[in-house]
DNA sequence: AACCCGGGGGT
DNA sequence: ACCCCAGGGTT
């Protein structure tokens, strides 16, 4: 099939319409690497600040091959995903040993950087290097799914190859990188998840979806996954001008710090929480307590009922730490990366902190 | 194939 | 309350 005519009515209408978006500004491939690490499953406007944030403190990719890998989760510290943000590094870091600190140019290269799957290939590899490769993001695939009328779900493994098959076929090989520009830009201000305004699309005299009326059936995505309900207790002990943080290692916040944590299968009572203190050898002539419920934080695929026990230690306790545990002045606390509603949290006592 | 990984904004 | 976002990694 030949689309060489809508390929320029998308172009055209791009090129008329598009948010010029700073890094739309530049061909540097590590910049727009950054930039798309920072935009996977996180909305423009989200990610913008960050984005601004890493180009001024990691100009090149060898600053921020260089930086501690805690100064970039404080940078990062809000965006979610703290994966990226670790891959990243390691990414930048394997760039400067094994391509003496120079983006790699080819796709291959690209594809095998921590953190790059087929989407952020194709985009960097397109949009620095102009090589013909088609980007598959959630824009992408709802354009073509309706464009197409293709009704395989999105997610599943026949539909990723059948939508990759489809943005392959519809590239234009010409200028790939304002073709995938073009229509990622489509996906996100005019054929929206609902309410697309087919009437000033581009695409709508070819569109299969419009001419049968089934914008809204499209795309097609493969149930959803369950919410699991999680209860976080956190012991914010205050000791003067001190308290306690510990680093996660393993799964949701990984690399981030926190109050030391007790996970319990239900909501805890006050009784159980003295119970939990008392095995770590705290009597309760030792300490004040004040329990805070902090909002639900609810994720894609959890949610969190978090709750700080404020506990003011006496002066005379000697608090017997945990594995890992980081004693720090309540001052510091600005200077970790903490995960965003602990950071809420302190945030809104600041004005009360320290308790006595 | 299923699950894990954050946080925020639009509807 | 639910959906989705310039997805990728692990099991």
């Amino acid at each position: 099939m030949d689309f060489t005519s809508v390929q320029h009515k998308l172009r055209n209408w791009y090129q008329k319409h598009y948010r010029p978006l700073p890094w739309r500004k530049t061909r540097d491939a590590y910049s727009i690497w950054l930039s798309e690490i920072i935009l996977q499953q996180t909305r423009v406007n989200q990610g913008l600040p960050y984005y601004e944030r890493f180009i001024q403190k990691y100009p090149e990719v060898k600053d921020l091959a260089q930086a501690p890998q805690e100064e970039v989760l404080k940078l990062w510290e809000g965006l979610g995903y703290y994966s990226r943000a670790r891959n990243m590094h390691a990414a930048a870091q394997s760039i400067v040993e094994e391509h003496e600190s120079r983006f790699p140019d080819q796709y291959a290269a690209i594809r095998s950087l921590k953190g790059v799957g087929d989407y952020t290939a194709a985009a960097i590899a397109s949009f620095a290097f102009d090589l013909p490769h088609a980007v598959v993001d959630g824009n992408v695939q709802r354009v073509l799914s309706r464009f197409f009328a293709e009704y395989e779900a999105v997610n599943s493994a026949k539909g990723k190859k059948r939508f990759q098959a489809l943005a392959d076929a519809f590239l234009n090989t010409k200028d790939p990188a304002t073709h995938n520009q073009a229509i990622m830009e489509l996906g996100a201000t005019l054929c929206k998840p609902k309410n697309p305004e087919c009437d000033i699309c581009p695409l709508a005299e070819a569109c299969q979806a419009r001419a049968r009326a089934i914008q809204d059936e499209l795309p097609v995505k493969q149930k959803k996954k369950y919410d699991r309900q999680r209860y976080l207790n956190y012991w914010f002990f205050q000791q003067a001008e001190n308290t306690w943080l510990q680093q996660r290692d393993e799964g949701i916040w990984k690399g981030l710090f926190q109050f030391p944590l007790y996970e319990s299968g239900q909501e805890l009572t006050k009784d159980q929480a003295l119970e939990q203190l008392q095995i770590m050898g705290l009597k309760s002539s030792d300490f004040d307590i004040q329990r805070q419920d902090l909002p639900v934080h609810k994720l894609s695929h959890q949610s969190l009922f978090i709750t700080v026990w404020k506990l003011r230690l006496s002066p005379d306790v000697t608090l017997r730490e945990g594995i890992g545990w980081k004693k720090v002045t309540v001052s510091q606390l600005e200077d970790f990366a903490i995960p965003r509603p602990l950071r809420k949290f302190l945030d809104e006592n600041q004005l009360t902190l320290p308790l006595d």
